[in-house]
Parts: C-alpha cells; structure tokens; sequence
DNA sequence: CTGAAAGCGCTTACAG
DNA sequence: CTGAAAGCGCTTACAG
C-alpha cells in the first residue's frame, strides 16, 4: 500500500504556490497581524478554502503560539459527575478551538514531567488526590491553572484559577435540613476507593458535614476506610445490627448515599420514615431508586462556564493577574422522597 | 510579575551542557538510536534526571515522530458507558505515554479539518452520528484509526481497526430471551436525543432488536423520536393507554429502560409479571432501581484492550496491513428482577 | 564512535 | 505595503 501521508500534508507552502503568493503572506492572512493588500489576501483565503488548509498547530505552538489543548485531570473519569462537566466545558471549548484531553490522575511523579513537555496551553485539576506540591510547581512553572475546589486549596500561592463550587457550603445546608427535620444522629458515608484514596480534614464535603454538625453540638459517625460498595454496605449493616442506629445518612456522592439506603431497607428500617437519605452530585440514580433520593445539586454549566472563562483569562493575560481568580457557586438541594 | 516562563524551558541545550556533551549526543541518548559512548550516556542521564527534562513533544512531532495523542470522538461523553470506556482506555494509555483527547462529535466540516492539523497519531470513534464520509477522509488521509462499531461500517474502505462490541448479538439475545420467557409483543424504546440524532436501520441495537423479531415473526414496536426523557414517558404512557400493552420492553439504554419501566408502573402494570424489562450498558442505574434492572454488559475493559493494542499496531506499522483489523466481542447478559 | 548541518512548518522582527 | 531570514526544539542523514 502507498503511503497516503500527503493527503495529510498541505502545508503554509502549498497555499503560497496555489494562490501565487510568499508564504510570509500567507503566514500575516492566518494570522491576521499584518496588512496584506486586498487582493493577494483574497487569494490566500481562497487558497486555503480550496485545499482545505490548516496550519500545523504544533509548528504554530513551537513558536511560541498556543497549543489549543487544555488538560483536564480527574480522579473519577468514570462518574457521571465529570462525564457531564467534562461534556459542557468541551462544547465550550470547541467553541474556541480548544480541545480537552482528558486524563486520570496519576500519582508518579514522572507525571508532572510528562505534563512539562508543554503540550498543554492550561490545567484544569478536578482531581482531590493530585498532590498539593505538584500543583504548585505546575503553577510555578507558570502553566495557567485553573482549580475545582474539592478540598482545601488555601496553602496554594500564585496566579491561578479556583472555582469553589459550593461543597461546602452545600454539605453544611444537608446537616441544617436534616437537623430541621428533627434529625439528631447523623452518618456519613465515604467514598469507596480500592486505592485507599479515602476523604480526609480537607475535604470540603466531608468538612462542611462536620462544621455543621459541630455547630449543632450533634456527635456525628463517618464511614469510610471502604474499598468496595460491598465493604460499605457490611459496615453499614454490622453499625445497624449492633445497635447504632443513625436518623439521617449524608452520602459523599449519590451511588453511596444509594449503598447506605439499601443497607437500611435490607436492616428492616423505612426510609425515610426512620432514616432520611441525601446524596450529592444529583446524577440520574436520584430519579429511579426507591425512593426516590434527595441530593446536592452542582452547577455543572455554572462550573465550565467558569472553567473556560478563567482559563481563557489565564492563557491570554496570566502575567497582568495579581493573585489568583476566585468564584463562589451555590450548589442546591433538590429534594425527593428519601428525606 | 515576572514571567516565569524559563521555568518549563528546559530544553535539549541545557541537557547537552550541564552533561558537557554535544546536543547531538543528547538526542541519541533519548532515541536509543544510535550507540553512545557508556560515560557520555550515564553523564546524559544524570542531567536529564537532575533537570527533569522531557523533550518538546512538539518539536518532536514536527520531526516525524508521534504526538503521543490519541484523539477519541463520541457521542455522548456524559453517559456512564463512555465513562467507564475512557477511564479504562486512558489507564492503558498512560502505559504507552499516551494522551487520550476527548471530543464530542460535531457535524460541521470543519470539524475534521481541525483533526488534520496533525496533532494526533491516531482516532478512535466511538460516535454513531460520525458522519460516514469523514471517516473515510480520515483513513484516506493515512490517520489510523480505531471503530467502535455502533453501527454498520461494511461501506467504510481501507485499513483500519473495527471492534464489534457485540450490540448486535446482544440485542439479539434480549428478544430471543423474552421470547423463551413467553413474551411475545415487544417495545423497543430508542434514545432521546435534543438534536434529532435518533437511531435507524444501521444502528445495531435496533437491527438485533427488529432481525430477531422477525425471526420469530413477531410485530414488535418502536418508540423513537423523543427529545426528553418526559417525552419518551409520556409517548409510552400514551400507548398503553390506547390499548397496546406490550409484555416485553427493550430499552437502547438503561435509562431509557428505567424511564420506560417507571411509565408502566404508573399506569398499574407490574413488572415483571406484566411486563419485563431490559436495559443495555449494565450501568449502576440496574442495582438501585425497584425491582433492579436486567441489563446487558458489554466488555468495557475488554474493548480498552482492543482500541490500545489496534491502535498502537496502526500507528507503528499501519503500511504493513492489507486490509481492517478486525474483532468480534461478546456481551453477556446479565439478569436482575425485571424480567 | 561523533559533530555540524539540514530541515520539520511555522511566526515575526528586521530591513527594505 | 512586502520579502528574506532567523529561529522555535527537535531528529537524523551525511560526512567524517
């Protein structure tokens, strides 16, 4: 079989011969930098249109121009929380002729080098296990970056973007809701990890839950350590048969607030009669279960409005920020019959 | 603030001299092409370590080699199957120092003139709204790329990487159990789609679902059309309230499944007993819904498997296959309370 | 065994 | 208004 690579390549060169023009025209046309009298630039136009010219991004970001990747790290690509904000921020992105490349996050610290080889343009991190060290040095670096805040990102110097997306705050409106519904035992259910990567202190989810119930003076139980959803469903059963028996579940996401429930019903307890159940992230599981589950809701469209929005601030003008871009969104509560 | 750009401009220079070597040497010592004096090459190794250099990925490109990125196309990045997909797909691709870029599909032309521009080694598809004539410029242009067949892709010419995911036989199988289960007046329920995208004859659920009904001679329905989910319930609730009860509903997706299956309990149906339900993905939805949802599997890590090791040998010897590669998976179906 | 040099496809300062 | 030229960071054929 022939090679077919030419089919590939129609370079600067070729629209400089096809429309009879240097290729520094052609260049200044695409660019649009310089003034190119009328007619060659109609040529060009013309040209390019014809052959299907573009140029090669990776020639235009060794010299110095934009790669037009943005990398998203996440540490659950799988959920259907980052489907859904992954595919709003590349409808934007596309808009702006960006493409997301989409990456788990890794813990070896060749990761980081493998990030450096300047591919990407900007970083947005989504991931609550990426080690605060490299992102720092990712910001150091001078990489615009743009932050969900998952956890606790206040030791974080430098210019940079950080969307607070309201999980705190989020969580501690579950604790006032279920305490306002006479709720006084309050569990919390972790997030399963078969890697050990469980919620600590700076979690903000786990966080607001506890601050809350502080503030209630209610001495609240967590669950977590788990590595399957199997795990999670024993202990919640073993906590129910020796005699805890908690009035109210907070689930880190909907699947585990969904384990916990299951657990209670299988225990012999109504939910929500005995037990109110809330979940977070609202995914569709919220609508089919029996009941139906209440849960947190996350602005995803605010969030990769945001994300594209800061992101784009950074590429284009990182070096006149001060300090670094914040934004507060709310999340709400979207009630069902689990409570 | 001063730029702190330098501090990712470690380049190949600053290898060949804090290791007092020629650049040349340095390249050498990265490519392994070429051997090297052993002092030379440990004195290289040593700065690359000290220094945390990786080569420009883009000037390496620009010279021949790989990009390391692989562009995968869907169309429907928010649903948990291609969650589960990329997630899997990603963790064998950081293996090979690969990239996995994610994009939604997008209709207009220019679409397939952004892929040109070189930026990736290879494409996987996983879109069923793909456009079939930018495929075939795809593959015409000497781009490996890697099928998801969702749907028929007999017309597509040359050599690339098919993987049959096994939609087909599974869907077959869904009636042909019904059908040994009594069931005898189908519903296929199709996606919602707010763009109009809907599936036809060449999607192979729908093929499976409507060729093995006609072997059984049965009449079977189709629901389609529906741009919301609340479309798609009311439709049904509709047609049951017309008279046409089918005793068996075969949903393209497991929310749709849930969606069609909630609508028959609103009107008084019980299912299974009146009606049974299956879904397809085996998403989490299958476990938390009441009763839980039949659904059928498709072999997610599996097919990772197939997309890395098709694409890896595409990209390393494409000129060496006469024709497509090739591989048929299976499904399997696996049985909860609906039916 | 190894270095100087050409060149990948671009952008843009420099010099008309 | 516009062109020839330098250079981005690499790879590798060419010539020792």
């Amino acid at each position: 079989m022939e090679s077919k690579k030419d089919l590939r390549t129609i370079t600067r060169k070729d629209i400089a011969i096809e429309a009879g023009v240097t290729e520094t025209i052609v260049s200044y046309v695409i660019n649009g930098n310089r003034y190119v009298k009328e007619e060659k630039r109609r040529k060009v136009e013309e040209a390019i249109a014809r052959l299907n010219y573009r140029p090669n991004s990776m020639a235009r970001a060794l010299k110095g121009k934009k790669s037009n990747h943005i990398l998203f790290i996440a540490d659950d690509i799988k959920g259907e929380y980052f489907g859904k904000l992954i595919s709003e921020i590349d409808g934007l992105a596309y808009k702006e002729d960006y493409f997301i490349t989409l990456c788990a996050d890794h813990q070896d610290e060749d990761f980081v080098n493998r990030i450096y080889s300047k591919f990407f343009d900007g970083i947005v991190i989504g991931s609550a296990s990426f080690p605060l060290h490299n992102i720092q040095r990712l910001i150091d670096a001078g990489i615009p970056i743009v932050l969900l805040e998952i956890r606790d990102y206040s030791s974080i110097q430098g210019v940079y973007g950080l969307i607070n997306t309201g999980l705190y705050e989020g969580s501690r409106r579950v604790v006032r809701t279920l305490y306002e519904r006479g709720r006084r035992k309050l569990l919390f259910l972790d997030r399963v990890s078969t890697s050990g990567n469980w919620s600590s202190m700076d979690d903000w989810r786990l966080k607001g839950f506890t601050d809350q119930c502080n503030v209630y003076r209610l001495e609240p139980v967590v669950v977590s350590g788990c590595r399957t959803e199997d795990e999670l469903s024993a202990k919640v059963i073993d906590l129910l048969a020796s005699g805890y028996v908690p009035d109210g579940i907070f689930g880190r996401n909907d699947p585990i607030a969904l384990v916990g429930m299951q657990a209670c019903q299988k225990m012999g307890f109504n939910v929500p009669d005995d037990i109110s159940v809330i979940g977070f992230d609202n995914t569709r599981l919220c609508r089919f279960s029996s009941p139906t589950l209440s849960s947190v809701e996350i602005e995803q469209s605010e969030i990769a409005r945001w994300v594209m929005d800061m992101m784009m601030s950074l590429i284009d003008n990182r070096s006149s920020f001060e300090k670094r871009l914040e934004v507060y969104l709310d999340t709400k509560l979207v009630m069902r019959e689990s409570v």
